[in-house]
DNA sequence: TATTGACCTCAAGTGAACTTTAAGTGGCAG
DNA sequence: CTGCCACTTAAAGTTCACTTGAGGTCAATA
C-alpha cells in the first residue's frame, strides 16, 4: 500500500501540512480516502506537487496552475493557450535575463557610487519603461498572471 | 519651478496616486511640501521610483527597497545582495523554461496519457528536485522576498 | 462668484497564500 | 486499556501591496 498521510507527505516535499490541506481545500491536490480521519494521499500527489512547485516557481498563481494542470493531472486548457501560455513565458525570460545580466554587472561596477554607473543608469531607464508597459498590460486584459 | 503635483507623478510613473500616496506613506518617496493640500514632488522622485520599479522588477519587496535607497536618495545596494538576486533570477529563468518547455510538450504530445509520456516525466523530476532545493534555500536564510 | 474637478484624509476592504488557534478524534505503543 | 500524539475541523488571523469609499478642501476656470 503506497499510500503517505499528510505527515510523510508534509516530509517528501517539504510544505506544511497546512499548505497540503489548503491546497487540498482550493482543489490542487486530492487524497485519495482516509484511514480514520486521515488524508491518506497516492504516489500521484507527489508528481502534482511537482507541477505545483513548478508552477509556483514560474511565478503563476495557485489558480493558475489550478487551471493549468486540471483535475486528472493533465491540463484543461486549449492547445493553443498553451502555447501562448510559453512565448509569453519566453518573453518574460528573456526580460528576466536582462535583469540578471544588469544585476551582475552592477555589482561587479567599480563606479564608486551605483548612480554614476551608466550601466545601471540604463538599468533605471529600461525599469521605467518596463514600469509603463506593465501599466498598459494590466489595463489591457484585466488578466492572467504576469507574476506580480 | 520643476515640480509635479500626484497627478502629473502618476501619469510620468504609470503608478496610480493612490499607490504614490502609499509609497510615501511608508516613507518610499516624499514630497517637497504642498501647494495648498496638494503634494507637491520634485524631480528627485521620479529618481527613486525608477529604483523602486527596478527593485520590484528584480523581486524585492517594498521594504527591501526601501532599506536599499536611503532616506537620503542615495541607492547603498549591497553587492552581495544584487548577486544573490541575480542567482535567483538564474533559478527562477531555469524554472520558466522547465514549465515553458512542459507546457509546449504537453500541447504537441499526442501520448494518450501524460504520465506514460518519457519527456513530461523527466520535466516533473526536475522540477521535483527544484522543489527540494528551494525548501533548503528557505530554511537557511528564513528572509528577503523570495517572489511573492 | 459659483462651480468644477483634482486633490486631501482616514478607515476599511481586497485577494493571495497561508498560518494559527481551539477544540476534538482516533490509531497504536506500552 | 490507557495515554500519547499526530492527525482532524472551522474559523479567525497575518502579511503585502495596494484600492475603495466617504466626506472634505481648494485652485483654477466659466
Amino acid at each position: 500500500m503506497k499510500s503517505l498521510d499528510i505527515g510523510a507527505l508534509a516530509a517528501r516535499t517539504g510544505l506544511p501540512p497546512s499548505a497540503l490541506r489548503y491546497y487540498e481545500e482550493i482543489g490542487l491536490i486530492a487524497s485519495e480516502g482516509r484511514h480514520g480521519l486521515r488524508r491518506q494521499y497516492g504516489p500521484e500527489a507527489l508528481l502534482r506537487l511537482s507541477l505545483v512547485a513548478l508552477g509556483k516557481s514560474a511565478g503563476f498563481s495557485l489558480a493558475d496552475i489550478a487551471g493549468m494542470i486540471g483535475k486528472d493531472g493533465r491540463p484543461d486548457i486549449p492547445r493553443g493557450e498553451l502555447r501562448a501560455r510559453a512565448d509569453d513565458l519566453d518573453r518574460q525570460i528573456r526580460d528576466l535575463a536582462a535583469l540578471r545580466d544588469t544585476l551582475r554587472h552592477v555589482a561587479d561596477c567599480r563606479a564608486p557610487s551605483h548612480l554614476e554607473c551608466p550601466t545601471f543608469r540604463r538599468l533605471l531607464r529600461l525599469a521605467s519603461l518596463r514600469g509603463a508597459r506593465r501599466q498598459a498590460a494590466a489595463k489591457r486584459d484585466l488578466g492572467p498572471a504576469t507574476g506580480r
